[in-house]
DNA sequence: CCGCTTTTTTACCATTTGGTAAAGACACGA
DNA sequence: TCGTGTCTTTACCAAATGGTAAAAAAGCGG
């Protein structure tokens, strides 16, 4: 029984692979700047060295790209939430998913971009993923930190709302950074500042 | 002298006014769902139940609309951040920034999407916009808040990282409503729910 | 009602868009 | 070295794109 299953997919090739890769890196470019329909094929060929009827042969068309795409971010960007463990230090596991935000905002920029972009359109690809992986998923982490409140192990605030200023300050320096950029020059500051506020602004909040 | 000076610039008919204002508002829809290269002249035509010749005769082409609806967007948007009165309560005075502008958020929630667009898109139109009117007014009003801080009337953090936390909370409940409305279905829990959060993390950041 | 300006429509145009068909180049095991 | 399957290119296409020219229609002051 080496791969004869009902559906014989074979290993990708090396080129294949390599290929894949290349296409996925240039349209998360321009998909991330441009938005879906900013986005075209031929600056995603260009971009990726191919030709375009050549990007056609490893996608089906242009939005199986942008759902690869967007499929392949969800589930990096959903990690650092789950990681929030109900038996930590609330406080620090909090922290910590802010930190880890942040870093994901600052490393991987395009990422966040991409999927602003898909959100600013109104979630057109996105929704049912968003009711059926992220509601679920935000309900908990929800229903967690309300648990700690409640415990009194941090002060009360009303948690939905905290995960949204979480996801919203930390994705601000990767939507933003074009504008960042130009408000405050040196890249230090931009960086380090902002962790060492977050973590201020958030841990005023949550302390008793 | 009625109007003979340098440049005759007629004041514009009733007829001009009213599908200026028609186009004007078809194209924030168009451009602030889908960005400058995926909004379409066609798309912002049909919206604003005008023929594509006829709105190229109010506007000399596409970008024109563009900036147009940029350059007015700009001006409401930094109103609230001017009146902040170095005069008043610091804490009085910035909170009432943070429900200024999330007022503005909810009630004109296009207008911020097509400022997130272009920002997104790397700024390729605002740059010049944005190092020349908004980053003094950033600054200077960082040092307000600076100035504050060191008066010892609220706690000392970082006065840029505030300005852009306050930007980045109040603007997400506009950029991010597909995702917000999945996550919160309650309109009263979104809007009133926001903004008693936003109050009570910022009361507690600048209570010192 | 007339004549003149403003506004709108019709008919285009070159370029770009996402996508296809089919021939050609390439790799690689037998 | 050959053949077979994988990959790439060339040559297209219909539709949509931003934009134009010029004629037709609508307003409107006199």
């Amino acid at each position: 029984m080496t791969d004869n299953d009902p559906a014989p997919k074979k290993a990708p090739s090396r080129i294949q692979q390599r290929n894949r890769t290349r296409i996925l890196d240039a349209a998360l470019n321009v998909f991330s700047t441009h938005g879906y329909r900013g986005a075209t094929l031929d600056q995603i060929a260009r971009e990726a060295g191919l030709s375009k009827p050549n990007i056609l042969y490893y996608f089906s068309g242009k939005e199986e790209i942008h759902v690869t795409l967007l499929n392949r971010m969800m589930e990096t960007w959903l990690d650092p939430l789950k990681d929030m463990d109900p038996e930590g230090d609330p406080i620090e596991e909090i922290l910590s998913y802010v930190n880890h935000k942040l870093d994901m905002a600052i490393e991987l920029p395009r990422e966040g971009r991409l999927f602003t972009n898909e959100i600013l359109q109104g979630a057109p690809r996105m929704e049912p993923y968003l009711i059926a992986d992220l509601k679920p998923l935000f309900d908990d982490r929800a229903a967690v930190i309300l648990r700690w409140m409640e415990d009194g192990k941090i002060a009360k605030s009303d948690p939905a709302h905290l995960i949204c200023s979480i996801w919203a300050t930390t994705q601000h320096y990767a939507d933003m950074a074009a504008q960042t950029v130009v408000l405050m020059p040196e890249q230090q500051k931009r960086e380090d500042g902002a962790r060492e506020f977050l973590n201020q602004l958030f841990s005023k909040l949550l302390t008793p």
